[in-house]
Order: structure tokens, then sequence, then C-alpha cells
DNA sequence: CATCCGACATACCGCAAGTACGTACTTTGA
DNA sequence: TCAAAGTACGTACTTGCGGTATGTCGGATG
């Protein structure tokens, strides 16, 4: 015999979750949803909370039945903004055919996510100084660095030569470094298209160059590694 | 730099300014230091204007009548660092005789600054957030940056192979944020010191890379884009 | 159906940034 | 030399906002 199913009003449908489960569930969704949009637009500390749960349509009772506090609905808005990102980067990473191309889709996927206002502004911007430093980079190192961790270690441990692991990470964070930065670059260029051409063939100029070093077993110009570290000292004046 | 000890500002024979304006210098210079350290250990949120110009002897009269708020203040303690470390950056580029020893040299430099926990508290982590990325960024290029670009400038140049400039300041951008992001790394490493040489050979390998490239006369535009770099062939995984 | 508890709403508190205004000292001009 | 003027503050207050304490309503449950 069937059971009757009550209809629930347009609350998505969260399956297995009970009727004020589901309700809970897009409460939370429409706080996120408002505040993702007013920092990205204001700021953390131009967003008032006020605003949100205005925007959202709830109260500050809400709010504080979700989330422990500002600080804390930031932290969600900021995982689903990164986790985004993330995710986006890693289905590119998976289409091309070889490592390089692999990395080329990877580098222009980032590129595009790096221009997205609520990218630049949530987790560029804010998110060092909302999270504090330690807690943004941990966020960070699980998801797009991991990235960029992968596609550097396939590139340049491709051949087979032994590439100590410390040093892969050190070059991977190097590289997620520079795309960071080089993404910002593009984002605030007169011509973002023709930026991102020079970023991406830049980086991989150097990706190219230190393959081709490492393949020819060269012991290259080291003047950098072996030499006498001069003490700079600090002139106080003012 | 915790001075409490009650002190009759100096009257420099030096500064030809006028008695007043000499007190009101000194009272600049208080709230400058005061609010470095608070910035520094509390961050810019958890810095209060209450216990900055307490630290400082004076009342917030005189901090809103010489800085036209909390943003302002901050202003004027991010340059005098941001100011600071370019200068010993620049300094430490000056020694060495060849592009090589100036770059390492450099590189070295900002390593050891980017560790200070004033810079990076101050720049770091609350600068972007605090002046907002434009003013961040605009005041990092003419000083800690145009250094990178020098650098860069003179290493990959050195030969003489005509590089585009616009090449050349994209590669800039690129050390740069790599420089940035390495030495946040080093920073929160286990072993500074090991890092830091890890991140100095991998610098000097990309830089070497990249010369090697131009040197062979490697078409760089496409470099990346067409796959036209020597390649290893690796059975992908899917 | 009685009870409970989760999911909110309301009212209030305290802190911190910013402002209005008063005042003493210092320079300046006649 | 002396008063007018303006700088360099100090004091007291307002305001906005994050956070909290507490009340309440409706779905869930036995």
């Amino acid at each position: 015999m069937s059971k009757l199913v009550p209809k629930v009003p347009k609350v998505p449908s969260v399956t297995g979750a009970s009727r004020r489960a589901a309700y809970a569930a897009s409460t939370r969704k429409a706080l996120i949803d408002v505040a993702e949009d007013l920092f990205t637009a204001k700021g953390y500390a131009g967003a008032s909370l006020d605003a949100i749960v205005a925007g959202a349509r709830v109260t500050k009772g809400a709010l504080y039945h979700h989330y422990s506090g500002k600080q804390a609905l930031f932290e969600a808005v900021f995982e689903r903004v990164e986790g985004d990102a993330s995710r986006r980067i890693q289905k590119a990473l998976r289409t091309g055919k070889d490592p390089w191309k692999k990395a080329s889709n990877g580098l222009r996927a980032f590129l595009e996510v790096v221009q997205e206002p609520r990218y630049r502004r949530i987790v560029i911007q804010d998110g060092p100084a909302v999270l504090g430093y330690e807690r943004f980079r941990e966020q960070e190192e699980r998801s797009t660095f991991a990235n960029v961790l992968d596609i550097v270690r396939s590139v340049l441990d491709a051949g087979g030569w032994g590439l100590d692991e410390q040093m892969l990470q050190t070059f991977a964070r190097i590289f997620f470094g520079a795309m960071s930065s080089a993404g910002e670059s593009v984002a605030s260029a007169d011509e973002p298209a023709e930026a991102a051409d020079r970023v991406e063939s830049a980086i991989g100029f150097l990706l190219a160059g230190v393959q081709s070093l490492i393949e020819s077993g060269s012991e290259l110009p080291n003047a950098f590694l072996t030499h006498e570290i001069p003490v700079v000292e600090i002139d106080a004046e003012d």
C-alpha cells in the first residue's frame, strides 16, 4: 500500500532528512548565499551581520544558532568559494592527454578563477586577515595547492629523474605563489586575455627550463648555491 | 621595542623646525611605534585605538589630530615597515659583483625580511584586507617589487638577448609571487635555514633554466601553448 | 496527545571607532 | 611686549555593530 507523501513546500529535497532539517539547511544556504554576496561587495568588515540576516530574511538569532559568529560564517563562505575553485581547477586538470597539456589547462582554469570578484575578495584579500595566515594556508594546502603540487610533480618528475620530495614541494610552492601573483596581475591588467597568455608562456618557460636542466643533469650555474651569505645590517635612521 | 620610559622629546639640531613641530613629530613617532607593536601582536582588528593611545601616553584627540582614523594610522605603519624592508633588500642587492650574486643576496635578504613578525602580520596578512588589494599592490609596486624587477632584468637580460619588456615584467611578477610564497614556507618551516637553502636553489634553478632556454634561442611565446618543448612520454593514468 | 527540543525571533549589552568641543601653549604680528 | 590667532592636543559623548540572554513556536517522537 502506498503511503501518501506530504508535499514539502519549496524546500530543496535533502533526501533522508526530516522536514525541519530541510528548513534549517535552506536557512543556512540563504545565509551563506547572502553573506557571500555582501562579503564580496563590501568586504568582511564592511558587511554587517544586520545586513546579512536582513538579506536572508532571518534574524541574528538564526545566524547565531547555526554559526558561532561572524568569523565562522565567513569561514563557511570561504570554504565554499575555495572548494568551488579547487574543483574547477581539478576538473580542468583532467582534460588533456599529457602532463603539459594538463598543466596548461589547469593554469588556464586557475587564471580564470582568480579573476572572479568573489575569489579575489574573499579568498585572496580578506581570507588571510580574517582566518589568520596559518588557517588560510592549511586550507589552501589541501585544495588548490594540492592541485598545483600534483601537476608540478607530473611535469617535473615525468621522466623519472629522481627529484627530492622536499625539493618538489618547494617547486610546487614556488609555482603556486607565482601563479597567484601572476593571476592577480592578470585580473588587474588592461587586457586580461593577453596578460593571461603572457603568464602562461612565462610559466611554461619556467617549467621547460627546469625540465631541460634536470634532463641534461647539469650542475648548472650555481653561483646561487655555493657562496657566503653576506650579513645585511639594518640601518635605523629616522 | 616597548618604550615605557617617560621621554622628553628631543629637539634635534638638524631639524630646523619649530619647537612645536618637533613635539608633534615626536607624538606621531610614538603613535606609530606603539601602533606597530600592537598591530603586530594583536592584528589590525585586535588592536584598539584606546590601547594604542594609552601606550603612546596621549589621547584619541591627539591621534585624530594627526591621522584621519585607524586606517590612516595603519597606513603610516605599513609604509614604514614596507619601506624598511625594501631598503634592506635594495642594500643587499648592491652587494655582489655579478647579477647572479646580487640576485642571490637580494633573495637572502628577502627571505629574512619575510620571517619577521611585523612584516608577516602587517604587510602580508593584514595589509591587503585593510588597505585594499589595489592600494596594497601599488605600494609594493614601487618598493619591493621594483627591486625584484631590477634583479630579474639584470639576470635575464645580462646576455643582451632582447627580451620583451612586458614579458620581463611578467617574469618579474612571477618571481615576486614565487618569492613571497616561498618566503612564507620558509617562515613556517621547522628548519628555516634549510628551507631557505631549498628555496634559493629552486629559484636559482628557475632563473638558470630560463637563461639557458633564452641562450639556446628557444622561441619564447609558444613554448607552453603549442607543446614544442622537449617532453618525455609517460603513461597517462587515465 | 502530551512532551520535548530544535529552530528560530526579540531585546538588550558592551566595546570600540569616530566626533564635537573645550583648552593650554606657542607662535606671530604690530 | 602683548594680545590675537592657531596649533596640538584633552575630555566627554554618540553611534554602530558584534555578541548574548532569553522567550516562543512548531515539527518530531513515543
